[in-house]
DNA sequence: ATGAAAGCGCTAACAT
DNA sequence: ATGTTAGCGCTTTCAT
């Protein structure tokens, strides 16, 4: 907008002091400010005074992009998740940028939106400006995952198993869990349950689901219901899952559970006397609704240690296409009990 | 780590095709090669053509940093905040992310980890690689901002006015929300609340306490019990707080009030009959509670979109020093009643 | 211990 | 329309 500005040619915006600018005003060459600015060493500590002085005289920053440029590197780790309202990849992204800026890297954040082709297309316009991706949940297909793959930029799973895709993953067991989780209720005399679904493209939503498949096989009727993982889709869900008439229902997460909840406690069906419900993470409100939820503790802390330690070794040019598992944990809380008479669908 | 990397010198990290082996492998000048990778227009089809096989041919992909430094900017903007696990801040961040994204600047994202001190560090360690800095509830002390303000890097203020720091702000005016609740709950018969702190740092906190003293003046007497703004932290401040014998509880959020909301069910003192209870900011969960919370809705979205028009301007070079406020909105719900007789304390 | 100078990869002014 | 080339600001080798 600003014409104002097209005086100069070659004009720099934000310009300030050079290192040029230092070494004059100290007295000494630049490649001594330099090396007082990487902490080389080697400087006589009267020089290395005077030029602490020009820095602090002239309001001296050394320009990041020169640096990147000379270096090869601009120290950015970029960090790509479905959706950033979702608090469940917050702790996990706070936990990788500790690690990170511990070793010196900054964090650029993206958000694919839930969408699979801006995800890739996000993770390909990123990747120029950072030494490593890290993908939460990522919803890329398995072919845009090996394209990244193939690429020379470190690049780390979390919370997605892909065959033949060549990619270190940090991740939870959610199958394991939710076959746990199935369990439970199974020997709490439940016979019929349906599962409240996340997004169809999210990698947790499929692998919870071959838990519940499995679940069958000791007996479980399993029934899927489609939803989003969201407070509000559960809600709107539940008439849906009501009509088959289960004694209990397991819910994609706990946000999912929160709003199960509400649609059951408006409908004046009781949990868990009337209907058990399950969530899963563990997010700290799961411990403070009404009644205290039932779920799987989905250590976000381990996640983003897993994921970060994975990276820093891909970044010291290691190879390693391991799959590293944190552990899942049943929480038993007062949202499950014995199996009722199941309640009357309300379709 | 690795020792092994040190054979070449100046080893160049990831380092990939340059634009000169493009104009070489497509038989022209860098020039060109430029120029269709800015899409600056005027390159012949068929040149055009050309170099784009080559790029294609090679895998090549170009060098932030050299571009940053020839442009003069990396095109990043900073976002900092003093906690990255509340969903608060992130539906604030998710809105600035898309309105940056949408002009072309990626956001750098750190937490301050509620610490004043360290906030001002990680603004000055990442005002080098930014063009902009925007600053989520600041902590940061009058000097410090001052200090910001100063320096060439625009820099915008979210939810936190200052006197005498000139720097744009994009804010809800929760002092007079505040007083609204209090009204609200005057009107109901309420005379005595106890007010449910967030961190003495916050700003936010400042005000809303300033508007509970400004209720005074209406006739409501009101206490501050000290908290941190988070469920478990109101949840153990509780007792505290009914040893005043309140007729009715603000909570600095909804978070907070859900932890008010646990100890309150603990106790068996029911809400609202026995006891109101508001939030503030309106998250999703506050609609799907038992009972729903009365709350103040406090725009992220809105205040997202400011905060980015702010940055805009600043960027553009517009001197703009505005304080720009959100409209908060007052949402009734099914947690505020009656004044009843006031409950036993439980001290 | 210090300085001179050669790049790092890209953009854009200038020349053709 | 295209090529040549001079920087952008920093780091580091090499020479002293």
């Amino acid at each position: 907008m600003s014409e104002s500005a097209r005086q100069r040619k070659r004009q720099t915006p934000k310009s300030g002091a050079t290192i040029r600018m230092v070494a004059k005003e100290a007295g000494v060459s630049t490649a001594t400010v330099s090396r007082v600015l990487t902490q080389s060493g080697t400087v006589k500590p009267e020089l290395e005074e005077r030029v602490r002085r020009a820095i602090e005289a002239l309001g001296y920053e050394p320009n990041a992009a020169a640096r990147g440029l000379s270096n090869g590197s601009l120290r950015n780790i970029g960090i790509i998740m479905p959706d950033m309202t979702n608090p469940y990849f917050f702790h996990v992204v706070d936990q990788v940028t500790r690690g990170a800026s511990e070793d010196g890297y900054r964090v650029l954040m993206a958000s694919s939106y839930g969408n699979p082709d801006q995800e890739l297309a996000t993770a390909l316009e990123l990747r120029p400006q950072v030494d490593g991706l890290i993908l939460l949940s990522s919803r890329i297909g398995a072919s845009g995952l090996r394209e990244l793959a193939r690429a020379k930029t470190p690049t780390v799973l979390v919370n997605r198993v892909e065959q033949g895709v060549d990619l270190p993953v940090a991740a939870v067991d959610h199958m394991a869990a939710t076959m746990q989780l199935c369990g439970h209720l199974f020997s709490l005399g439940h016979r019929k349950v349906v599962y409240l679904s996340g997004s169809t493209l999210s990698w947790q939503d499929q692998e919870r689901w071959k838990g519940m498949l499995m679940a069958r096989h000791m007996g479980l009727e399993t029934v899927r219901v489609e939803s989003e993982g969201t407070i509000e889709s559960a809600y709107e869900a539940m008439d849906r899952a009501l009509g088959f008439k289960p004694t209990a229902i397991v819910a994609f997460n706990d946000l999912a559970a929160v709003g199960a909840l509400s649609r059951l406690q408006d409908l004046g069906i009781s949990v868990p006397d009337q209907m058990s419900l399950t969530g899963f993470d563990d997010i700290p409100l799961s411990r403070h609704i009404q009644p205290h939820l039932t779920t799987v503790h989905s250590p976000t802390r381990e996640l983003g240690d897993l994921a970060w330690n994975l990276m820093s070794q891909s970044l010291a040019g290691e190879a390693n296409l391991e799959v590293r598992y944190a552990l899942a944990e049943l929480i038993l809380r007062d949202s499950t009990g014995p199996a009722a008479r199941s309640v009357a669908s309300i379709q």
